[in-house]
DNA sequence: TGAAGTTGTCTATTAGCATAGACAACTTGA
DNA sequence: TCAAGTTGTCTATGCTAATAGACAACTTCA
């Protein structure tokens, strides 16, 4: 009576996936960390590196990994739990999930107030304002992406101030604001086009939470808007009702 | 997001296999008991007959089910409980078990006593013997063929008589002895030659257990002696010290 | 800027899985 | 003895799994 592989009839790939998703289960892997290459999976299990590929493809696929070409594969982030309040500082709440908060200048423009921005930011329309393109991650985990304006009066060059800080916070305070809170904040929800999506790294047609916000420093006045757009499988909004 | 089949990666004879042996293990299926053909099981899956008979064919293999051709596929019986005592009756000992006992003459012919078989009979050398050989089996499963010896002289055309009442205590009640006891039983093993292997359905190399034993009767006659074979993977002998 | 290391994609080959049909070999019960 | 039903075996086909190698595309770090 030959003694039967426990395994047999069951593909290896699947069996790749079992162990990785138990291993991620297990806490052998925390949330964001990378895991090992392709290569070195697929020497552990003693497989080819394409019989990998394909259960990290299925893991993928449901959201329990995700892959970054030229980079590696990294265990998806809980959805990030994000307090709105008063205080409300994207470090600040990153850090205190215990991520590594990262910002990334896209672009920074001239532009011009329209009435609503003139409105939100206390100005009139058609003020000189100075735009920033800005992706936010957690880890490497790309959160939002947000379009922030400011007064180009106030704020010279904030564009170049935020390539080199990376962080809202300490922008303004380069401009001697050490303290600011939120002022508004609305919500809504839209499927994320092309470019939020690419730089989000979220699938065709997935939504985005679009929250519109304003600051203001601690004498009340407005000192940045923004349009932030919220991957929204990643985050989950926390209001707190005082 | 496409939700993933829960048993991708799995085939489908596995998924058989398993869902068979669970039924089994439920008791869904009683031991001895004959499974549903591999028509009807292949349509209750959904699958091809040969995708069953896969399936089949791995229980077999770690001996949960039997298949016998013509017939149907058996749930094996657990290893039988063979108590060794002075009353050792088959067909007593099987029906205990909650199985029917069966027996089937395979050959019988006149024979001399040997040496060895003169003396455990209390006759002379060369003695007209009568030689039975039978299959005993507990249900539909086979557990052992035996070789008997009978005084030609006592017992008269004592073949025929087992050819139609098939058991050992008949046949002796028919010669008017209504009691009898073990007096001998050796027990030794070996690897069953290829008819005994045919007759009890045993794989090529599978062991045997051999117990030659010799019963007498009440006044302490003998009255027959055996060599049996047992499929050793069907029985169990139990020693009851007293 | 370049080298090393990563994931993504392509082609190709071999083995196993699953299906289908046909028929043989055998048992069972009428 | 026969018909029905069972398991056993054969051929054939298409699909999936798994391996192998090569190179592209990209990121990271020195």
């Amino acid at each position: 009576m030959s003694m039967q592989d426990a395994a047999t009839g069951v593909a290896l790939w699947r069996q790749v996936a079992d162990g990785i998703e138990r291993a991620i289960a297990e806490g052998r892997f925390a949330a964001g960390e990378k895991l090992p290459g392709e290569m070195e999976i697929a020497e552990t299990y003693r497989v080819n590196r394409h019989t990998v590929r394909r259960a990290l493809a299925t893991l993928a696929e449901r959201g329990l990994v995700r892959a970054e070409r030229g980079s590696g594969t990294y265990v998806e982030t809980q959805r990030l739990a994000y307090p709105l309040r008063s205080r409300t500082r994207f470090s600040e709440i990153v850090g205190a999930g215990g991520h590594e908060p990262r910002g990334q200048l896209i672009e920074a423009s001239d532009d011009v107030a329209t009435r609503e921005l003139a409105r939100e930011l206390g100005l009139k329309t058609g003020a000189p304002l100075v735009r920033i393109e800005a992706l936010r991650l957690a880890d490497r985990t790309p959160i939002c992406v947000s379009t922030s304006w400011l007064s180009a009066e106030r704020f010279p060059d904030a564009g170049q101030v935020f390539a080199s800080v990376r962080s809202m916070t300490k922008l303004v305070a380069h401009y001697g604001i050490r303290d600011y809170r939120r002022w508004s904040t609305r919500i809504t929800a839209a499927i994320a086009d092309a470019s939020d999506a690419a730089r989000l790294d979220l699938a065709l047609g997935r939504p985005v939470l679009v929250v519109d916000s304003t600051d203001v420093d601690p004498d009340g006045q407005p000192i940045v808007t923004k349009r932030s757009r919220f991957a929204a499988e990643r985050v989950e909004f926390i209001v707190e009702s005082d």
